[in-house]
DNA sequence: TCTGGGGTCCTAGGACCC
DNA sequence: TCTGGGGTCCTAGGACCC
């Protein structure tokens, strides 16, 4: 049996744990550059307004609506996104951290203890959760993760279900599968979707009836079939933990929409070194080092240029690396053969790939390694530097601009205080 | 004026090798 | 007219997720 445990609207509900007035209340939070709409309560969401909706657009319409608006604070969603995870930890055997605010339990073995009744286990679940972080989550169990995403689902559109759905017959699943379109099964997209819309297949049952070969042969090949056959019952995703709960990520990046459309090569490059940075240190976190590294150049979509609106290089590290110094050498290279002088760029972003984790690095007979021990004590250094006194304290100089000015960080216009993570978030009470 | 930032997996097709 | 076959590796691109 698994167990998806899932937040309610899970940013929104960050932002209400600290300002228990908005409960009731529609909200909506930004994403980077309070640019467009990345989360909603459900009063926003019965309001209409949509993920994505731009906010210069629907402006007018939230003021109209009182609906209260926050730039995205990630400091405070990932501190309370760890506290929900390290609560469910304590309570199931594995956990698979599956984005910000969901997780897979796995509940193998657990059914002994809690014999049948697995759904008052889910009840306290969500209860504890509830009482210890302030945070609500449904809670979907089923035989197979792709049954469990839909229960969960249910759980949460069916008030009458007290948040929690147990698919512990085949009754039960067959009747759940029924009540889902398939649209809103997991790994059904908006072109499947269609899809399956012009062959006649409307629920998630329509689905499940569906042949193993017509699966393969229309929903992306050996990934339909194992969907279809997900929803029959037939297990093909197990759980996938790693020690901490936390996935080993196979690529990393990091981009950033600028706050503003820059043409300078010097304030393009200032950006890209702050990303290559960041990528960087999210890296060495890891214990990995990168074999590759693909920078990005992007412009506006919207505007009245033509595409492409986007270029990029990959270029190859011959030494895998997790040095700064390193990656900003090349990141530096890729950035001047990019460059095209009269252009508005509007995006930029660093992709480092082929990771291997890092000293295990193979050295080619004839070169010699690029990065020493020395630099790797500095990286070190860096990071523990960055860690004790906040990101950026201690940076390369490529990542800065003469003026001191960053001009491709955007506005956060309404940003929550990290009360969690930051003294001067701290609240009081008076 | 202003439109997110991360990730995953799979397939097809070309280059290359024997 | 008539063009080997099988394997591996790599990349680009497409679909999906939150």
């Amino acid at each position: 049996m698994f167990a998806l445990v899932d937040c309610n609207n899970f940013y929104a509900s960050c932002e209400r744990v600290f300002q228990p007035q908005l409960e009731g209340k529609p909200i909506i939070v930004l994403s980077n550059n309070d640019g467009c709409v990345i989360a909603r309560s459900n009063e926003a969401k019965e309001l209409g307004f949509n993920m994505g909706d731009p906010y210069f657009q629907v402006k007018p319409d939230l003021a109209a609506h009182n609906v209260n608006v926050f730039s995205s604070n990630y400091a405070l969603y990932g501190d309370m996104s760890r506290r929900v995870m390290w609560y469910l930890a304590q309570k199931a055997p594995e956990v698979e951290i599956y984005s910000i605010d969901e997780a897979f339990l796995d509940l193998h073995g657990l059914e002994k203890y809690v014999a049948s009744n697995l759904d008052a286990f889910a009840r306290t679940l969500r209860a504890d959760v509830k009482r210890r972080t302030g945070i609500p989550t449904c809670v979907g169990i089923a035989t197979t993760k792709t049954l469990a995403k839909l229960a969960n689902r249910l759980a949460k559109k069916r008030p009458e279900l007290g948040g929690v759905l147990h698919l512990d017959s085949d009754e039960k699943r067959c009747w759940a599968l029924q009540q889902v379109e398939v649209g809103d099964v997991w790994g059904i997209g908006r072109q499947y979707a269609a899809k399956l819309a012009a062959a006649g297949i409307s629920t998630a049952a329509d689905l499940a009836g569906c042949s193993d070969a017509w699966a393969r042969k229309n929903l992306g090949g050996v990934v339909g079939a194992r969907l279809v056959q997900e929803l029959q019952g037939r297990v093909c995703h197990g759980l996938a933990p790693s020690e901490d709960g936390t996935l080993a990520r196979k690529s990393i990046s990091c981009s950033r929409t600028f706050g503003q459309p820059l043409s300078a090569f010097h304030e393009v490059l200032a950006a890209v070194g702050t990303f290559t940075s960041r990528a960087a240190e999210k890296l060495r976190r890891q214990g990995d080092a990168a074999h590759l590294m693909t920078v990005y150049l992007s412009k506006s979509r919207y505007g009245l240029e033509p595409p492409p609106y986007s270029c990029s290089l990959v270029l190859t590290l011959r030494v895998a690396t997790s040095d700064t110094t390193e990656l900003l050498r090349v990141a530096r290279l890729a950035v001047k053969r990019l460059w095209q002088a009269d252009s508005r760029y509007t995006k930029a972003g660093v992709v480092l790939d082929g990771l291997e984790p890092a000293g295990q690095t193979q050295l080619s007979l004839f070169e010699p390694a690029p990065s020493s021990d020395k630099r790797n004590r500095l990286m070190a250094e860096l990071d523990a530097v960055n860690r004790r006194f906040g990101k950026n304290t201690v940076r390369l100089a490529t990542t800065l601009l003469p003026s001191g000015k960053t001009p491709w960080e955007g506005k956060a216009q309404w940003c929550s205080p990290a009360y969690t993570t930051r003294l001067e978030g701290l609240m009081l009470v008076s």
